[in-house]
DNA sequence: AGGATTTTGTTCTTTATTTCACAAAAAATC
DNA sequence: GATTTTTTGTGAAATAAAGAACAAAATCCT
């Protein structure tokens, strides 16, 4: 298995493929790759040698068979589903970003607790109550939650989330969830980022 | 200057002990307070050290002076002022959000291309042409930003607020920055977080 | 008062991550 | 066809981060 890091750089190396103008066939070094991506040439050959594939020197890498690489390792083999819990303002927000964006990755429900939110389309998309995750999660067979519910309630939620078969969560609430082992969670929080930035940002 | 990791976990402490309960004062152990914020405890003695803080021995720490010191080296000493430009969906709920929770840091300026959005007062906060950067931004000393324009305007916009003093930038658009040495930068995409957690999610 | 106990501060190890540097490979040139 | 040039792949070195361990300190208990 590829740690964190690293397969946060590859996606990162799709993205500046797929978004590299016209230029979608034809070859590619590693040092034009690390100017895109912003990172150094050997870190990006490491990366590379990482999921497999082998550029030739000289010519560097081709750009189609790169993609394919970059494709069979970080997308999900068969098209899957995300849950989203707590359609407020951020949620809706996400939602609204996210759909269409990704071929085999998409937000396929939501929950909410608040009674006008719930057994609606929002987006194209089914909302339902909290109590609903025991039983759509599994049916969806969704691994991914997006948490966006003020921050009293992630605790719980995550829980009903984590049993109801959900490995993966991304937390938008300002607390640390409690998890078992093996759960991924990687959290989002706007005040912290920002106390952090305005730390740096005057240290002249 | 203390470095990014480090920073973000004391600002968790913080925050940990600020959100623990009714218990302000007292004394506090850093082994509780690594359950509270999820790390270890030599790392929360580690980067206590960090601040010049001391506990003593068999009491541990004081939860008053702890919160002092930590807020000494976290808060900007005197009120700061953020910029917020790009006032779609994820701009007004991270503007709705953020306003009025840090004493010292809250959003005073908001900037959009678009004429309806210009020119008003929305959660409290002024808005401009995004022209106006080039004077606002100086005259309110703004040093740290947040991006959530579409990707296609950020760099344009990240420029203008370099140009103009800023030297922390939490970008939301799903691209790479190019900014000059000495900006710190934190990206912020949901696609790419949930492609990550979609991968770590299925590596059951 | 003195020993037992517990926790901090800090050094030393270990582990993880990045960069350096260069041999091997392949195209281009003569 | 040999030589030059350029780039990959990767071992080795450097750097950064986290963890383990323990002496010193301070309270508690007898
Ligand atoms: N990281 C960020 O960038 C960021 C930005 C804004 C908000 N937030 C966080 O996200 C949370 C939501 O923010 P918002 O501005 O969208 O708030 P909001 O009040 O607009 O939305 C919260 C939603 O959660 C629902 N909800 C409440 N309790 C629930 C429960 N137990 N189960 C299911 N749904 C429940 C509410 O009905 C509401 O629809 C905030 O509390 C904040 O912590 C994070
Ligand atoms: N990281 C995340 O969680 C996340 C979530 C959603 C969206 N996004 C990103 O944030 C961006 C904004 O998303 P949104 O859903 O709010 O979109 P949106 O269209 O609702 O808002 C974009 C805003 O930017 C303004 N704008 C456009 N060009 C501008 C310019 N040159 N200068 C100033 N303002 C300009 C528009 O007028 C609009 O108000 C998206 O493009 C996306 O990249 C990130």
């Amino acid at each position: 298995m590829i740690n964190p890091k690293v397969i946060e750089r590859l996606i990162l190396y799709r993205r500046s493929l797929l978004m590299d103008g016209e230029a979608r066939s034809g070859q590619i070094y590693s040092h034009e790759m690390a100017v895109l991506a912003g990172v150094s040439a050997p870190q990006v050959r490491r990366d590379v040698m990482a999921i497999g594939y082998s550029g030739s020197p000289i010519t560097g890498y081709d750009r189609q068979a790169l993609l394919r690489a970059l494709g069979e390792m970080i997308d999900p083999p068969e098209p899957e589903s995300v849950a989203l819990v707590g359609v407020g303002d951020i949620g809706r927000g996400i939602l609204h970003y996210f759909q269409g964006r990704r071929p085999r990755l998409a937000i396929a429900a939501l929950f909410d607790k608040d009674p006008d939110k719930v057994n609606r389309v929002i987006h194209g998309c089914r909302s339902y109550p909290v109590e609903e995750i025991a039983r759509v999660v599994p049916s969806l067979k969704i691994r991914v939650a997006i948490i966006s519910v003020p921050g009293f309630a992630a605790q719980d939620v995550a829980d009903r989330l984590v049993n109801a078969g959900v490995r993966g969560i991304l937390n938008y609430a300002p607390i640390r969830l409690k998890l078992p082992e093996g759960i991924y969670i990687e959290n989002r929080d706007v005040i912290l980022s920002l106390e952090k930035i305005a730390y740096f940002a005057r240290q002249t």
